[in-house]
Parts: C-alpha cells; structure tokens; sequence
DNA sequence: CATGAATGAGTGTTCATTCAT
DNA sequence: AATGAATGAACACTCATTCAT
C-alpha cells in the first residue's frame, strides 16, 4: 500500500504584537466559556466565536485543541511565576517574615484576582503532568535562592533544600487555602497572619 | 443520540454484592484507560469494554459519563477519609507528633500504591468543586477533632480552628508532595522526618 | 510528556448476511451519489443518508472514507473476477475461438450493465494502485491456466506467459473500449467479432 | 469561504514566458506531491508552497482547484499526442512493422521516464471523462491517417476504421502494461518485441 | 436484567477561496 | 501583479446514549 505520509503544515508563531493579542483573545475566551459552562462547554468553534476570531485562525496559532489547554495552563503559571519573582526581589535586604508575608500575600492577590478561575483551571482543564512537574521544580529553584540569605535566622543546619521544599509547598496550598478553602469564623487578614506565622515555625524548624 | 432534556429514570442501587463488584470494575477500568491514554482515551464504550460489562450495563449503574468520574473521585475520597480516621484513631491516647507522623505516613501509604493516579485523578479527570470542597472541610472537622485532646501542647492559645486548618492543609500538600515533587537529594524517610518537624513546629505556633 | 496511545476500537466483520447487505447498500449509495455529482459529492454523511444507514453505522463497517473506496473496487474487480471464472470454465472443451469469444463477449455484458458506472470508477475514485495490480496479475494467472489446453492451436512455440499476457490486456482494454469508446460507424456486435479475429490472430502470433 | 456561486473573474492567460514557467511549476508541484502523499496531499496552499508561489498567484492562473487537475491530464496528453505524432511522422515511408515498433516504443519511452506518474495520474487524480475520451478519438485519428499508406499490407479488405481501432488500443494497453504490468520473466526487450508481433498479427487479421 | 447494534448530534479540523495590502 | 493572513462552510469522524431483543 502506498505511504500516506502526512505533510506537515506550517503553524505560525505568535511573534508579532498583534497575533499576540489574537492568542490572547483565545485564551480568554476559554476562560468566559469555561465559567458559563464548564470544560464540556469549551469547543473549538466556540472558542473562535467567543474570542471574535474565526476558526480558522485558531488552528493558525494552535495545532489542536489540548494545545489551547496547555498555552492557558502556561499563562497561568506564568503570571504565577512573575509574581513570586517580583515579590522576592522586593524582599531582598528585608527580614525573613516579610518574605513569607510578601509570597503569601502575593498568592492571595493573584487567586483573589480570579477566585473562580484557578479552581477551574486545575479541577475542569486536563493538564498534562509534567509541565506542571517542571513548574513545580522551577518555583523550587526560586525559593532556594531566596531562602539563601536567610540561613543564619534559619538556626545552625539550615539545609535550604529541605527549607525550600518546606516553603514552596506551604505558599502554595495556603495561597489557595486562603482564598478558596478558609474555614468559616476567620477572617483573610486573620487567617493569612496566622498562616505566615505558621510557615515561619516551620521553616525555623 | 446526546440527549440533553433528561427525563429521569430509575438507576439500579448496588446494594448487591455483585452490583458493587461490577461498579468496582468500571472504575478500574476508568483508571486503567487513564493511565493508558489519558483524559481523552476515556470513553463510555471503551469503559464497558475495559471493564468487561455491556455499555449497556454501565447506564444502569450511572446516569451518564459525568456520574462515573464523580464515582470515580468519591471512591478515591473514601480511601483518604478511611486512611486519615483510622490513623486518627489509632493515635489517641498518643502524644501529638505520633499523630502527625501517623497522618503523614498514611498519606504516603496511600499514594505511593499508586502514585500516578493520584496526579492523573486531579490533572486529567475533571472534578465538579462541590465534591471536592465538601471533602475538603469535612476532613478539617475530622483534624479539629483529633486535635482537641492536644490543646494543651500547642500553647495557652490553640486556636483550634486555625490549627486544623494548618494541619489539614499540610498534611495534604506533603501526602503529595512527599511522593510526587520531593526534591533531589532528600530520602523518603528523611523528607518524612522533616516534614513531620514542620509540621509539628506550624502547630505549636 | 504523556504519550496519548491511540487505543484502537473494535470494527465489525460483515460476516453476518444482514450486515453484508448493509455494506451492498453503502456501496451502491456511493455509486448512486457517483453518478449523480462526481466524486465531489461523495461525502460520508451523504453516502449514510443515501444508504438508508447512520453515520455511526458507517463507521461500524469501515474504518474511514477511504475504504469504503477500496470496497467498491474490490466489489468491482470481484465481478470482473466471477465473470471471467465463469467464462473460462464453460469454455472448457470447446476450441480456443469460442473462448476468446466467451470472453470479449463476457466483459461487455459487464461493463454494458452499467456503462457510466466503470468509467467513474477508474476515473473519479482514488485507487490505490497495488490494489489494481494484484488483481491483474491474479487475471492473469486465470488467462495462462485457460490457455494451456490450446497450446496446441498456438503453434509450436507457445510461450504460455506472454499468450496470456497478450491476451489479458486485450480482454480488458477491447472489453472497455467496444463499450466507451467503439468508433462511429461500427456496431457493437461487428467491432467484437472483429476484435476478437484480432485476438486469435495475437494469440496465433 | 468555500464560495459555491460563482462569479466569472479574468484570468490571466499564460501568454508570457514567465507565465508558462509559473504555471509548469505549479504542476511539477503536484506531480510533487502526488507521488509525495497520494491524492489526499494535495491542497491548494500545499501546492502554492510547493511551487514556491503565493497562493494568490494559484489564483491568477487557476479559477479553482479542479482546473489544475484538467491541466495537469492536459499536459501529460499533450505528451502522449507529442510523442505519437513525432513516431508516426518519423515512420512515414517504412513498413508497418516498423511503424508499430516505434509506436510502442515511444510509448514506454515515455511511461518509463516516471513510470509512477502515468499510474498515479489516472488512479489518483480525478479527471473528468470528456477530456480522456476526446483525446481517445483524436489518438485515433491519428493511427488511422498513418495507417493509410499501409492499406495494402492490411490485406485485400483494410478496414481502416476497424485497424486504427485496434492499433490505438493496443499500443495503449500494452505501452502501460510493459512498464507496469510485465509478468515475471520477461524481459523488457523480449516482451516488447513479441507486443510488436502480436500487434502486427492483430492487424494483417 | 443484560446486551450491544444502532443512532445522530455535535465535535475537531481542513482547506478552497478571497481580498486588503 | 503578487502576496499570504484570514475566513468559514463543509467535512470526516466520534462517542454518549438508547432500546429492541
């Protein structure tokens, strides 16, 4: 039987400003669909109409629709990783509480932002593994450094690995915790404040 | 046809031992094809098929696909509830950090079985929040619980609201991420120890 | 990245009589829709509709559109096939002129039923070519067979494999060619004695 | 959009040199991808890129899809027509066994330059009837203008009509059936030279 | 009750064609 | 003239669901 190869077909790249916006529309426009009605709502047509662009276009930018999936997870990690970032070089210099303050308070932001939106995107859009995995890592690898610093308030055995390790996954449920989870009779600021001190023991062992 | 006015319907209760036998392997079927293919390998059809029952069987147990992963998710609670209440009660009378490396070990128990699933149930099986909410406050009413007799080790002011919290929250993260994002360089038992240190320090305040 | 197996699905054999003739009517809707608009207006939706079947039953018997391509071939070559078994073994016995004349007279009678239908055939809908090819050489094999008692009439020399195949393709263009494309000025029943004398005389050398 | 009322746009016409270049190009480009991917690979934007035009320029020298093909069959017949023509005229004043081998000689002259081509062109590439059947009578004309000097060797009672119609269709068949269909055994040369005698025995009656 | 053939609405995706630049 | 981004109608195909047996 003859060969069906398949002939590849060019995809463009999103390099210049104005198919960024395109992608961006997109991108939002699975978020508006994904409230309205969830992840069975979110069709490839709808996405295209929702985001004011035609169908066509958005296999222009996007070789199937999981891809759509993994660019929104991406924008959402991220915004993520920009935030923890700014708010650790704005800690530099500054004690080791207000660090924890500043990360917790800056997940907060970010999921007070959008409350609806990042409980969606990880119980309603399929996520492949490991780009998550390798987020995970990377945010790892940002706390070490920030932790860096602060071994001496840490007490004689630091080990910043186990430190960090402590860290990231402490800011990260309880910037969820406290914006989705928080139990009834606390307030945010109240919760939040009990949270950092929670952290603190724990990173001082 | 995709129905979508529902008229109702009786739906067999499997009260039976063989109806629960049959239900059981449905889901394993479920989570068979999951890790096989992922989210999109997960048809109806392909369930019965996987599952060794008629697709026609699989509609007198569940209303619809949506039924199954809920079924799906509330089988994989259970075994966390049932994990997390017997450590509790095995541990009363037991100082408190028997407690939390008791909390902690079981977590592990339960997800190093099978590690991949517990990733794949919540990246790729889409998840109604209510359920998990739900779960979620039940199992801090369950750590409140467990925490009352230790009131006196966690300082004058326990807190206990907030200290469940703390608990339930971490125990969470670190079930998981002891397993699945422990970083490089650390043992298991090692990360177990330490974890538990936090912990333990997160609560006394 | 998770690899995504294509878990295949089962296909129907249409071993069953009520699924053979299933399969008849979806290839004769397809050359009911051939005839009607060129194989531009052959689609799959069509080709159900046209045959009185679902869509989804289409895709019980054929894994895609292309096969049921291949069917129709197969189910034309078949003919073709039966015909000149046919004509072979009532011609046994009997001198080499009435079987070249069985023959001719075989393949008109086959493409005369339905003239427009073999020119659509091989002129609008794809066929893989190895298809075709077999199906030759298996023609060909049937025609060195059929030969061998005349080997006596063909001179001293016969040289059976290039008889055959001498007489193989003159079947099948004169076949074709005394019903499309017979030139003016000629019945039908004089051009076929006439290409048959041509044949006993190629096959004579 | 798949525009379906047509509106009658000019065309421009291949006068220019460059023209005739851009238009070779884009039917090499075919040719490319016919034998690349089968039918199925070919699209008009794969063609545009292929032959290193926009597809804007496609356009310009095509009203629509369909028209390629026709000018694709049209080349490869122009070819064929090409070849008899320059065979028949190179033969005039020699007898008519060598008419025949140089007929037949041109034609696998030419099948065998791209012995792929001649095959995929008509399983493939849909192409109307009218076209093959034209050319048909045309080829014939030709065999019986040549075959008019040789009416005398044709016997006492030519039939020319009869004659050319046997000639074209032999040196049709048999010019694609040695290059594609020879059977096992015989060498191109030996094969070749036996067609030659079988068509000459077909012709003398 | 169990079965699984049949259904067809709806999906993801393609690709011929247009037209502003 | 030439370009190629954009379009969207239409396509191939899937799969949740039903229901006659």
């Amino acid at each position: 039987m003859r060969k069906v190869t398949k002939i590849p077909f060019r995809r463009r790249k999103p390099t210049q400003v104005r198919a960024q916006a395109t992608v961006e529309a997109m991108l939002d426009a699975v978020v508006r669909l994904l409230k309205r009605g969830g992840a069975s709502a979110i069709t490839t047509n709808r996405i295209a109409e929702t985001g004011g662009v035609s169908i066509g276009s958005v296999y222009q930018y996007f070789p199937d629709k999981r891809a759509i999936f993994v660019a929104l997870h991406e924008r959402h990690i991220r915004e993520v990783d920009r935030v923890i970032q700014r708010r650790i070089s704005e800690s530099i210099g500054e004690p080791l509480d207000r660090l924890v303050f500043s990360l917790i308070d800056g997940m907060i932001e970010l999921h007070a932002a959008d409350p609806e939106l990042a409980v969606l995107l990880d119980s309603e859009v399929p996520h492949r593994v490991d780009g998550t995995r390798e987020f995970s890592f990377r945010l790892h690898e940002h706390f070490r450094t920030a932790l860096g610093p602060h071994a001496m308030s840490l007490g004689g055995n630091p080990k910043l690995n186990v430190r960090s390790f402590v860290l990231a996954n402490m800011v990260d449920v309880f910037g969820h915790a406290l914006v989705q989870r928080r139990p009834s009779g606390l307030s945010l600021r109240g919760a939040r404040s009990e949270v950092c001190k929670a952290i603190m023991a724990a990173l001082r062992c």
